[in-house]
DNA sequence: TGACAATCGGTGGGTATCTTCCTATAATTC
DNA sequence: GAATTATAGGAAGATACCCACCGATTGTCA
């Protein structure tokens, strides 16, 4: 759906909200689908059943500059007996891109409550 | 469905078939879903959806002594970009099993063929 | 012969990632 | 304001493995 430069998809803020906040809680690194897991509480029950577009967002970003990623060391996951994670990190710019993009939101609704007691 | 013992189901005679099929090939190792695959081929069509079926065979097998496995070196997964593999072989004792069961079908045959000639 | 116990098959879910195709929609361009 | 175009979203499927559960069946024993 073509995107307006300097903006970001839900999505996009959901992944960096929850890519910061388990940074904030000690986890350094997150993965899609940990991210999937995180959303689907979040926005309650609704399950992400498109991971797509989980992942294609993920790449996305990443192509942009707001998340790093790594592969997990293969040796690790197979002791774990599982898939290989792909590890992402947010970046200085994925945090500034999450800032600007919610001031625009607050000033947007600023102006839209504006508009409202204006008319 | 409780088996007789010394039977074999014929996923599990799939299974040895394929796998010394592609020993045969100079494939000397297989693993699940190569086998899947093969199923799928041979037995014209009708997917084999319920993947469970088949690797419950698997392990079944390998407790049996039918088949041997080994995990896939995670980093060469990892290297051609895909998740690991249980690699699988027939052995000896697989061998003989698709051998004796075989010669048990040729048997049952016979003897119905008789019957059916001789009513 | 009839009941019981064992086990098999299928379904569905979980762990992880990625690709291709089609459609819908929004942003640009004229 | 209309036409174009880029891009996001969803569905489906590929790559691999495994587990838990339920119901159906079948061999065995009484």
């Amino acid at each position: 759906m073509r995107r307006k430069q300097g903006t970001l998809l839900p999505i996009e803020l959901s992944i960096l909200e929850s890519g910061l906040e388990l940074h904030a809680r000690q986890v350094p690194e997150f993965y899609g689908f940990l991210i999937a897991k995180q959303l689907t509480e979040r926005e309650g029950a609704r399950k992400l059943t498109a991971y797509g577009t989980l992942y294609k967002a993920l790449s996305r970003m990443e192509n942009q500059g707001l998340l790093t990623s790594r592969w997990e060391d293969p040796v690790n996951a197979a002791a774990s007996g599982r898939p290989r994670r792909r590890l992402y990190q947010v970046t200085q710019s994925g945090q500034d891109a999450l800032l600007a993009a919610r001031s625009n939101v607050d000033r947007a609704v600023t102006v839209r409550r504006q508009e409202l007691m204006t008319s």
